[in-house]
RNA sequence: CGGGGCGUGGCUCAGCCUGGUAGAGCGCGAGCUUUGGGAGCUCGAUGUCGCGGGUUCAAAUCCCGCCGCCCCGACCA
């Protein structure tokens, strides 16, 4: 496509083989996803090969995440890929959310027939099995026997996994027919103490969502028709992209006791009667690879936080004759050991027959948020040459004072010392870049007019819009102006300027408080 | 499911219209010279041209059928 122009020509800047997002924001995300090695398209339909550069962005994020769910009390279980039909058709309204997407195991065997090796059709199972779309009810088909009394409760188990949505249309970690993530799975003697395990987990959520991959999220619930398919309440975490559209981010249920009738969980509780346990589920997924893509990412290739890179400082030496070759590679190795000392996932890319610039390039696509470049001069002066990822841009500024800002000259042992803190700062950068920019792109809209201006003139963002229309309403805003309602915000959510009742942007009846409007992935 | 595109060395593609037995760039290997923002030269290795059938003396190329993937839309985390 809009790559292609590159094709034959030398590359002039960093971003050859990335089309600029100005151009084609799809093709840029992909072209990012190709060009830092994150992944692959397999051969499989709708399924991504995740490659070792872009598997350990997300084993770090498992960790973030992993060491939380650990914190808040929970562990770590597993449950059967496959789910007999039959457990997944008990509970109806869940059943019909994700009957379309499903895949299905019928048979168990193949079998050559004249030289070709095919399905045996002797072998179609009695009950087909469908591979787990979520895992509500294999694990509430399990808890039936492992929960009889209150003192059982609550049960607090989260599963690391994978699943699969037959999606008619897919993009590499946003959406692909199988997916890695977490399910949180949980069983509580009251309503009241499910609904704060679900606000708990969303906390986590936006927690890592901001301080771990910084990315700014907006909290709230979803409309009925946005629940998750057998849920009684939905709430989300919500991030912008670069592009202005809405992606959901993390999703926390309360599931009240459809589940548990369904699957016919019971528990004596302290009055020595039968009771319907209270169930909550939770998840995110390697989507969220996806959104630290979108967020941060520009023209030059991917951007990561310090926190989630595999690769926090790359060190490159710079030589001509053997003799530096070896002092500025001795010096390398010196700083990269004082460096992992303080606990920095440290690089040293000292490969011969590539020039120091080709590394750079490299490592700037694959978004390393330091460079450290060692050269016979730097060996002279004691200094090292630090150079960043990215800085907040400065409006007006020119490319060129902008790579003057990046790059620096320090003294050796300041350049060491102060990694840790320079880590910290470009973390706090990101999250605040991230910020200004949802911020830009956020609007409160009280007209119809105003709405559609700003979601076809401008390029369309957060929308802060009084709601008050049915379900059927919801629709008609989508059909016309492809947004939806990301999600009903908690009131501190709201910018204080929007909150407060008023009248409905569609049907002028009276609302309550505004809702979140935004186009979504 | 509808619309579009593509399938040819590891990658990106040219060649196909007008059939004559496969090319370029990048990458890869060796050697020499290079190395503070993508190195240069020399030599070298690498192909069931998606699959099946047909036409023909001859098919990457023409015809028929099939398959797969990607992109755009409807559905979704």
């Amino acid at each position: 496509m809009s790559n292609q122009q590159n094709q034959k020509q030398q590359p002039a800047t960093a971003s050859d083989g990335i089309t600029p997002r100005a151009q084609d924001y799809g093709q840029w995300y992909l072209d990012i996803v190709k060009r830092a090695d994150l992944a692959d398209h397999s051969s499989v339909r709708g399924c991504m090969v995740i490659k070792p550069h872009g598997y350990a962005i997300w084993e770090k994020l498992q960790r973030e995440l992993d060491d939380r769910f650990k914190a808040t009390g929970h562990v770590n279980a597993y449950f059967p890929l496959f789910i007999p039909l039959s457990f997944l058709a008990k509970e109806e309204e869940h059943a019909a959310g994700f009957a379309k997407e499903c895949a299905v195991v019928t048979h168990y065997r193949l079998k050559a027939v004249d030289g070709k090796i095919g399905v045996d059709p002797a072998s179609e199972l009695e009950e087909p099995l469908v591979v787990r779309p979520t895992s509500e009810t294999i694990i509430w088909a399990q808890y039936k026997s492992w929960i009889q009394s209150y003192r059982d409760l609550p049960l607090l188990i989260n599963q690391w996994a994978n699943v699969v949505r037959w999606e008619m249309r897919t993009r590499l970690f946003l959406r692909t027919a199988e997916f890695l993530w977490q399910e949180g799975h949980t069983a509580h003697a009251t309503e009241a103490e499910a609904r704060e395990e679900v606000s708990r987990m969303l906390a986590v959520y936006a927690d890592v969502a901001e301080n771990v991959m910084a990315v700014p999220v907006v909290r709230g619930r979803k409309t009925e028709g946005e629940r998750f398919a057998g849920a009684i309440d939905t709430q989300c975490i919500e991030g912008m992209m670069q592009d202005g559209k809405a992606l959901q981010m993390g999703t926390s249920h309360y599931l009240g006791q459809n589940f548990a009738k369904s699957a016919d969980v019971k528990f004596l509780n302290k009055e020595g009667q039968l009771e319907y346990v209270h169930a909550t589920s939770w998840g995110v997924s390697t989507r969220l690879v996806g959104a630290l893509i979108m967020t941060h990412s520009d023209d030059n290739g991917l951007v990561l936080p310090p926190k989630l890179a595999p690769i926090q400082v790359v060190i490159v030496p710079i030589y001509k004759t053997p003799d530096e070759q070896a002092r500025t590679t001795a010096e390398v190795q010196a700083a990269a050991t004082e460096l992992r000392a303080q606990g920095l996932a440290v690089k040293v890319d000292d490969r011969e027959g590539l020039q120091p610039g080709a590394k750079y390039y490299e490592w700037e696509r694959k978004g390393v948020p330091v460079r450290i470049e060692v050269g016979p001069k730097d060996l002279e002066k004691g200094s090292l040459c630090v150079v960043r990822r990215f800085v907040l841009e400065k409006d007006g500024e020119s490319e060129q004072d902008l790579r003057k800002r990046k790059k620096q000259f320090l003294p050796r042992a300041e350049a060491i010392a102060g990694m840790t803190a320079l880590m910290e700062t470009m973390q706090k950068d990101l999250l605040a870049r991230a910020f200004a920019m949802r911020e830009k792109k956020t609007r409160i809209i009280d007209t119809l007019e105003d709405f559609e201006a700003f979601f076809k003139g401008e390029g369309g963002g957060f929308a802060w819009v009084h709601w008050a229309g049915t379900h059927e309403d919801e629709d008609a805003m989508a059909k016309r102006y492809e947004t939806s309602i990301r999600c009903i915000p908690f009131e501190d959510q709201i910018p204080e300027a929007a909150r407060g009742p008023g009248k409905c942007i569609l049907t002028g009846k009276p609302s309550a408080q505004r809702v979140l409007m935004a186009k979504a992935y």
